[in-house]
DNA sequence: CAGATCTCAGCTATACTGAAATGC
DNA sequence: CGCATTTCAGTATAGCTGAGATCT
């Protein structure tokens, strides 16, 4: 084995497409390490995150705002009651609704969780300045909004 | 409902791991519908690249090169030689291995995966400069090198 | 012996699809 | 009726793990 083997291809390198999924890549264990300290997953945050500043809502909602499928929601949600951070009942003015609200709980649980993932942006983004990085946050932000 | 349902907690609009993971989302269906024009996907597109431009080399090492599973590359490089895009044959210096070669017909094809993939960089940062592409792409290989 | 390579089976999480039942 | 909601079963992919056989 002669050369680097970590050298990666100029074709690559140079796409910000590649760039991006290395990035989420090498994110991802970080988070969801983290967050497992916590027994909880990207899920669990999402939507405790979505409740907390939104107020209850139902299934279908909570998941427009986490930009989760109804299907995840559903699983994640009963996590989340069966732990005690949540609660899901129906509603009264649609039957066909449940209402989920974040519990005293998952409020507390949040502010944790709030802690674990602020702590994964510094380990992620230790090459960059604080400049850097609101820079970068907001070249991302435009593409998201632009997709959105 | 009342207020617009595409909006998302400010907790996570403000996380660059959450931006960087929507971006990835974006673009992960962008990129893989383009090579599925093509019959490829993201691991032929990386293999080939490795292939093209480190030249013929094992399956661990080919791996290494394209930041894949052992287990990925043994699959994807079966695909790629069932195709006439790549050829493996057994290494006579060290018989645990297979060399791994582009064939021309391979040379082709990633050439012509270039150009889809060009494409989707542009569909991806349409919002963007040049000058922002080039500051972005500058950031997120920091970020790359680091946790290299 | 340790260590590298290849193959295969299987696993997890994210993201998504289809279908059915229920209710507006 | 069309449409929205919830639930369940199932799919696909990336990424990864473990085990075993082979070879240096």
């Amino acid at each position: 084995m002669p050369t680097g083997e970590d050298a990666r291809p100029a074709r690559l390198m140079a796409k910000p497409s590649w760039l991006i999924s290395e990035v989420s890549r090498v994110a991802y264990p970080l988070l969801s390490d983290r967050l497992a300290t916590a027994g909880s997953r990207g899920y669990h945050y999402r939507l405790l995150a979505a409740l907390a500043e939104f107020g209850p809502a139902s299934q279908a909602s909570l998941g427009r705002h986490a930009a989760m499928d109804r299907s995840d929601v559903a699983a994640a949600v009963s996590d989340l009651v069966g732990r005690g951070l949540a609660a899901r009942a129906p509603d009264p003015a649609d039957r066909r609704r449940n209402v989920i609200s974040i519990t005293p709980a998952g409020t507390a649980h949040l502010r944790r969780l709030d802690e674990l993932v602020a702590g994964v942006q510094d380990e992620l983004l230790t090459p960059l300045s604080a400049a850097e990085r609101q820079q970068l946050t907001s070249l991302l932000s435009r593409i998201v909004q632009h997709h959105g």
